[in-house]
DNA sequence: TGAAATAGAACTTATAGGGTCCTATTTTGT
DNA sequence: ACAAAATAGGACCCTATAAGTTCTATTTCA
């Protein structure tokens, strides 16, 4: 299935609540109550997204995450490649899908490659304003 | 993960293969020796084609599948819909996540609905052909 | 009539994502 | 100095779903 994990969709919700009132400290509890989402779930998201630098964290009490970059500045490919890693609709082209080892010279591969950059193009055209009202 | 199903990457691989020899009738074990996958799975890969429309079958001694399309008209996108069923990054659209009702009017929809139509067009650009040598 | 092929459904298994919890570390306030 | 509140990071289990197999029915040709 060409599907969104979860958890990156959290973590559009997560953003998009930090983006409208930026500069603002939001702790993991306070951001659980504003989505409706689970706060351990929400925590992970937010670890995540600090350790690829999507947003910044401050530790102790009255600590808390916030965006450092605008809401047009991150892109919808940034958030996902944080939580699912690089994008990529086959795994063809790492040489691991047992059909490629067959041929020598993979004659599928052209045709994914475009499908892949196609579509992480169209992940670096929306930003994190597209997601706001 | 936005990833390709095993079957509908799979189905490429066994279309190409048919397209290679156009006119000329397979049986589903013929395939399964030309692209070295498991017979049972690319007979269910087939049976699915064909219920889509994709290609044609005999049943019956020296019966088989053919392909009725050029190459060049089966779109990538046909393909994943067969197997996989509509192209949506998010089912969000559906109304059943579960961030989205409680937002009554979601701003999220309009930022995955283009990123949905951006996918879906990028996969009706890319066509059998374009998995050929 | 038998052999070879597809059709379709049901079942089992395997994988991976989702969710939770626990411990360590940091910071603030008393 | 100590307690409370917050993040950091890892480990763990669990469930949903895709993947793969198998069985039975149906069709067709020799």
């Amino acid at each position: 299935m060409i599907k969104l994990s979860r958890l990156a969709g959290y973590a559009v919700i997560i953003l998009a609540t930090l983006a409208e009132q930026r500069g603002c400290l939001f702790s993991a509890s306070d951001l659980s109550m504003k989505t409706n989402l689970p706060e351990p779930t929400v925590g992970k998201v937010l670890k995540v997204l600090v350790r690829q630098g999507i947003i910044e964290s401050s530790r102790g009490v009255k600590g808390g995450y916030v965006l450092h970059k605008a809401a047009e500045e991150i892109k919808a490919a940034d958030i996902i490649e944080a939580l699912d890693g690089p994008i990529a609709i086959t795994d063809c082209v790492k040489g691991s899908e047992k059909g490629c080892e067959m041929v020598s010279l993979c004659p599928l591969m052209g045709g994914w490659e475009k499908v892949n950059y196609s579509i992480r193009s169209a992940l670096a055209q929306v930003t994190l304003k597209d997601f706001m009202t």
